[in-house]
DNA sequence: ACCGGTCTGTCGGCTAGGCGACAGTTGCTC
DNA sequence: GAGCAACTGTCGCCTAGCCGACAGACCGGT
């Protein structure tokens, strides 16, 4: 599952770019459940995660969200609908307390025309959502719900897993609705799934956060083509 | 269906920078169904589509293909996975005979750092590939067959549509199998759903050019929540 | 210790839609 | 204008998985 790494702009930047940047933004701090943008505001400010977890989701029906992907600190989001204009498509919610960066747009748009490395690493930022966003498209096109899942597993491993001796724990607690919510499909089946996963000794789950214990017996589903049907 | 709309890299381009830019690439010419690049190649260069069409698509099962978009004259495409580096999660394909402009890696990078307004154009193409992917994706979790390719449609229409008296028509030919690659559906669900449009007068079809004859009808097909059920 | 909310586990019924099959149509090539 | 390939139209079977329902587990607050 390539293209799908973690990215961490603030480390990448250099360290007086990365003032330059931090002194044109403000500091903001947002509790568990609050919003920092919603779907139809207008698109003022990018921002820039120091600290806790960001969900970046759509409402669909009333009470039914696709979640597009859980922002990490040191990444940037908001980003994509502010160089373009309009009003938010997606919601920002925090799933914990996190810290955050605003930026305005004005600011932002000057601090790419003058500082070339920011624009770099924007668009790289950009370009490594486009990339795992157009793979998981492809997933929700042709797989089975196992096989969804395995996949987004997998991806989700790759940029929040931390190894723990042999096995690797997701720094990020999940319910099954919001498996179901990334995967594409109901949380009656996440949940079968998941079991199911955990009954073959794939996984584990402590406490909401999953724990990967055969990722070999995972890619081997993630991978297994469709014809075996 | 906001968020949508075409973005014309090159016409948005000045007069200088947009020299400079032709001067730093080469043209090529595709025939149709050739390929720009493939999945796997190693990304060395960005391409701005002259004249043409060109398909995005991820290959799954073999022989079935997911499509992510198509790309018109004037747009960039190859750019995502270029910025990051790695292989070519995509192939690009020309549906027509197609110019193309390639620009290596390091003339676009160096474009990019002394060309503000390059950056920023570059940005805002990648920012409106991911709405309209993010949007897709929720399409793709939330709704039906039907409200899937009707939205399908409204979006391609916003894109591609050309006015021609009261109706639009979208200067694309698809076949039902492309449409059904980009609904995430099967070729035979896509065939049933386009004749029912065509039988409620929604829609009518010129030589594999749909023509949208009541815009308001596919709306409401698009927007009518799924609790209709 | 109690209560309420959120999350998990599990069961059947029901249906959208995937898939194979095949005939008819269109249009390109030689 | 014959032949072929690609595309469309339609049927019917069959299963993945959605959905409602409900019972238990867990957790945080007072």
């Amino acid at each position: 599952m390539p293209g799908a790494s973690a990215f961490d702009f603030l480390a990448q930047l250099p360290g007086a770019d990365r003032a330059e940047f931090e002194s044109r933004g403000r500091r903001e701090r947002y509790a568990r459940g609050e919003f920092v943008f919603r779907t139809g505001e207008p698109s003022e400010c990018a921002y820039l995660l120091l600290d806790g977890r960001i969900k970046i989701f759509q409402m669909t029906a009333p009470g039914r969200e696709a979640i597009l992907w859980f922002c990490l600190p040191g990444e940037l989001f908001g980003l994509a609908e502010m160089v373009g204009g309009g009003g938010r498509p997606i919601n920002a919610q925090a799933c914990e307390a996190c810290d955050v960066l605003s930026v305005r747009r004005q600011e932002f748009q000057a601090l790419v025309e003058t500082h070339p490395r920011i624009a770099l690493l924007s668009m790289q930022m950009l370009a490594s959502r486009l990339r795992a966003l157009g793979e998981t498209f492809a997933n929700l096109v042709a797989d089975d719900a196992d096989t969804r899942i395995a996949k987004l597993i997998l991806r989700l491993a790759a940029v929040h897993g931390e190894r723990h001796g042999r096995d690797v724990r997701l720094g990020l607690p999940l319910t099954h609705q919001e498996i179901a919510n990334m995967a594409g499909t109901s949380r009656q089946t996440a949940t079968q799934v998941m079991n199911d996963l955990k009954r073959r000794g794939l996984l584990g789950i402590d406490g909401h956060r999953i724990r990967i214990d055969d990722a070999d017996g995972l890619w081997k589903i993630a991978l297994r083509a469709r014809t075996a049907s």
